[in-house]
DNA sequence: CCCCGATCGTGACAAATGTCACTGCCCTAG
DNA sequence: CTAGGGCAGTGACATTTGTCACGATCGGGG
């Protein structure tokens, strides 16, 4: 509602329109409190939100945001896809927020022309800032987990270990496993157990487990 | 900041003082914002706020707040613990918001005498009329949650089976945790099938996160 | 007193899971 | 063409995990 987006008179930058804010998190409390927050701040103004991967995107195409910041985990499309559609479809830029900032995801992000990535740790303060940051053109990645997915190597297991590591994830017997990937129960088990050797796993829980907090799956 | 706790000229009722209110929870950008969502009604003013459980506890013990908003996971103490020891040494109320409201959670909150339970997917406008039905001495319990709990039945399981699966939710081999429970590996296996049996489980992983996901463990 | 049920605990057996050595296929380099 | 390396797929074997039938211990009646 307030659309007097030339408010901010208070602020010293020389072009100091007001930011245009795209907010997504599934979590309606979480979501609310955001809109709250960044619109204490003079020169930003929400002017959309959504609770799922595929309204954030419709509310983009819609609203033409300066960024949008998204929550990673959201049903529908998860913060990344949603990110790309986005990206192809609007002139802006996307900030990804999330609880677990996994190595891999902060990959498949840069991979999609994020602009921003913070993990939920990061103090209510500074998000402001790098939404400001991620306006003016700059990016914004989270040092430490930079650091993290900079030291963690690339994903060493081939495409079909990963489809049996994923299904492992849930509660499911090497049979069913097979009978998804439409495989001999043997193959899969091969494949699990060359996916423990290299993660050093000593379950395929554990292994999928360790995949996942890769960021692999 | 705004200590004008009385500033409250448009709140027609009665003995309109603001309500004083401490907020926990470990992830820095949600407790800002909810700080930030909270302190903007005119009857809330927020003061203190902890990022874990026994941090909780001494801001209570130091500011004797009204209300405190606890979030369920926290680390050194979780949001029931810390509710616990708060209630033991503060007259005050507590209101625990979750993102998992797990049935058996909301048992145990209710039992160390929690006033009021919400999940995160609360619409933002809800949770201030929570904090002020809490403040007037009523409960407010998420309809929704209340119906599981209520549905969902009590707890089938020996203590010694809940052990088990407590260490079976971590990838533990049979063996490490006969030797961690002090039993032979045997009796462990033994617990764990019977504990299958009852939550009708194929694995004791499954069993685990059923067991988990009724808050049971 | 003895019996009874409930709970904890153990060991033998069957089924699943994980390991290994092997074959076939495709692709690339020589 | 063909040799070789990497990946997909298979079946035989050892280990782990889940099932079962059976003791031991402990209280509370009859």
């Amino acid at each position: 509602m307030s659309s007097g987006g030339a408010a901010g008179g208070a602020v010293g930058e020389g072009a100091a329109r007001g930011i245009r804010l795209l907010i997504a998190d599934d979590e309606h409390l979480i979501r609310g409190a955001l809109v709250a927050l960044l619109n204490l701040e003079p020169d930003i103004e929400v002017v959309a939100s959504a609770d799922n991967g595929v309204a954030a995107v419709e509310q983009a195409v819609a609203t033409s945001p300066d960024v949008c910041l998204l929550d990673l985990e959201m049903p529908e499309a998860d913060g990344i896809e949603a990110a790309a559609r986005i990206l192809a479809a609007v002139p802006t830029r996307v900030v990804i927020v999330t609880r677990h900032a996994r190595p891999g995801v902060l990959r498949r992000a840069l991979a999609s022309k994020v602009s921003g990535f913070v993990p939920k740790s990061t103090p209510a303060e500074e998000l402001a800032q790098v939404i400001r940051d991620v306006a003016a053109g700059r990016r914004y990645i989270d040092p430490e987990i930079a650091a993290t997915a900079l030291t963690a190597e690339r994903c060493p297991l081939t495409d079909r270990e990963l489809d049996a590591l994923r299904h492992s994830r849930s509660t499911m017997s090497v049979q069913q496993i097979a009978e998804r990937l439409h495989l001999a129960p043997g193959t899969v088990r091969n494949y699990l157990s060359s996916a423990m050797t290299k993660l050093d796993a000593s379950s395929r829980h554990e292994a999928a487990e360790r995949a996942w907090q890769q960021g692999w799956i």
